[in-house]
Formats: structure tokens, sequence, C-alpha cells
DNA sequence: CTATAATAAAGGTCAAAGAAAGTCAAAGTC
DNA sequence: GACTTTGACTTTCTTTGACCTTTATTATAG
């Protein structure tokens, strides 16, 4: 069995009894005897938000990894508008969306006003083609939170 | 746990009793038995103006700290945060603002991870320099939508 | 008795050292 | 070829200590 399948078994052991991980990235290589990058490995392959994961950190003295388990509460509609979504997206195709996921109460019209905000063409100030790619990249973000709870 | 975190504790607790927390450096470090500086780098990194706090001292024989928490009323408050973030905003400056709205009740922590997801460097595939601008921008925008309810 | 000088008693600053975690690309494995 | 392992190098945050500035108190001169 690969070393990283054994951290990832440890650290959802974790996850089983408390809904949050929190793992010194050093104790933890050294407690499997592999270098400490490999934790990051681990996470960055098996923790991701797309599967169901958040994870947060702190450097210097006394750092720290936390790991929380999310659930995935509005199931895989938004999932597969996530995906659906390219690599560009404008603020016109993003409204439809928007408006689509109010009008199945998918989402809320506060939490709609926030993805607005967040991805309007006043918020972005960039030209033309590089603002949808980050639009698009900034909304999907968001879906994946609100997908989440 | 860092000493930081518990001196930080240590005083916030002072001040849920009282509107102000006086100390003495000196006894206070001697307490936890750090070096007196500490206690300044606790003050400079967990109670700064945009963390809601004021500070003053006095220097010489009694001298002393004194740490107000400001209070504000919960629009006013994130109006003049807004204010005060200026045309760049990195991602750590973020996390302490957002941080800071959580523990006074100003944001739900579903509100923190919308606001998160939407300016992280993840979200926000840019070069350093625009990327910290742009992130000023969707963040104050979406300060704007929270202030109003 | 004052006015001033010396001393003591705080707190402030800053940079170096230490302690984590992050990144990225090369090497290894299947 | 894709995934995993490894390690050198980087970045971030905390701790520590030497030195500085300000204020209060005490001692001294007139």
């Amino acid at each position: 069995m690969r070393i990283s399948d054994i951290i990832e078994e440890f650290i959802k052991e974790m996850l089983e009894e408390e809904n949050e991980a929190i793992i010194q990235r050093n104790d933890l290589a050294n407690h499997f005897n592999c270098v400490p990058s490999q934790i990051n490995y681990v996470i960055a392959t098996r923790f991701t938000p797309t599967q169901g994961y958040y994870v947060e950190s702190q450097r210097g003295g006394g750092g720290f990894i936390k790991i929380e388990r999310t659930q995935m509460t509005k199931g895989n509609y938004v999932m597969h508008i996530i995906k659906n979504i390219g690599d560009n997206l404008t603020a016109k195709d993003e409204e439809i969306i928007i408006n689509n996921f109010l009008s199945q109460g998918i989402i809320e019209s506060s939490q709609a006003k926030l993805l607005k905000s967040a991805t309007n063409d006043k918020a972005l100030k960039l030209s033309g083609d590089v603002k949808d790619k980050v639009r698009a990249s900034i909304f999907k973000n968001m879906l994946l939170v609100l997908a989440q709870n």
C-alpha cells in the first residue's frame, strides 16, 4: 500500500471522530517516516474542495494544517453546473445561472446578491477577456462553497 | 498552543468583563514567562484598529498599556473597514478582517467562507500585483452587500 | 523650599534566530 | 504516461534579546 493512501486513511479516521482534523505537518511526516511535502501531496490530491473538504493552514511557530469535512447538501446539481462552466463566463450567462438557482430554491436571495457582488463588472476591473476568465473561476469557487455547508 | 495565542486569549477574557483592559507589560510577561516584547507582538498582531481595538500606553513609573474595544454598529463598522481598505489587499490581511468579523458576530461562518472562496489565490488566477488589486475591489463590493442587512 | 540633575521604572523598536508550512521540479514506480 | 516520492529552496509567523525613549521619583544645589 502506498504511503499516501495510509496518510489519507489516517486523516479520514481522524475526521470520523471530529468534524475537523488539525495536524502538524512535520509531526505527521515524522510519524509516517516520509518527507513533509508528502503531506501536501496527500492533501492536494485527496482533500480538495470538490471532494468535500476545506483546508486551512498557518505557518511559523506553532503552525498547523486544519482539514474540515464539508457536506454536500445541494448534491449533484450544483456540481454538475460547476463542471459545465468552462474557463470563461460572461455576466449575462452568470445571471441566467443565478436566476435559475433562485427559482429552484437552491440558493437564497442574499446569497445571490453576494455571488453577483463578487463578479459584477464593477468588482472585476479587468479587460474583457481576462474578466470572463476570472469571473468563471470565482463563480465556480463560490458555488463549490454553496454546494456544501 | 502558541504563547501568543494564550496571551491573546487572556486579554480577550479581560475584555469580556470590562470594556477596557489595563495591563502592566512586565508583569504580564512575567506571568506568562516570556520576554516583554512578546506582549507588543501580540498587541501588534491581534489588537489592531482594523480588528476593532484601540490601544494607549504610558511609559515610566506606573506605566501601563490600555486596550479598548471599539464599539460600533454593524453597518458602521463594516463601512469603516471598507474605507480603510486601499486599492490593494493581500489574502492575509483579508483573512484577518474576516476572522474579526466572525469573532465579533458581524458575519456568519457560511458568509465567511463565501468571502474567502471568492477571493482566495486559487479563485484569482492573476499575477501578484493585479491579484491584490482585484481582491480589494471584490472584497469591498461584497462587504457593501453585507453591510446592508 | 524650589529648581534641577540623577536615577529608576516603565514601555517601544527592531532585527536576528527559530519554527512551521508551501512550492516546484526531478527522480522513481507501476 | 500518470501518479507518487523526495528534497532543496522559499515564505510566513513567532520568539527572543539587545538597545532606545519616555516618564516618574528621588537626590542635590542654591
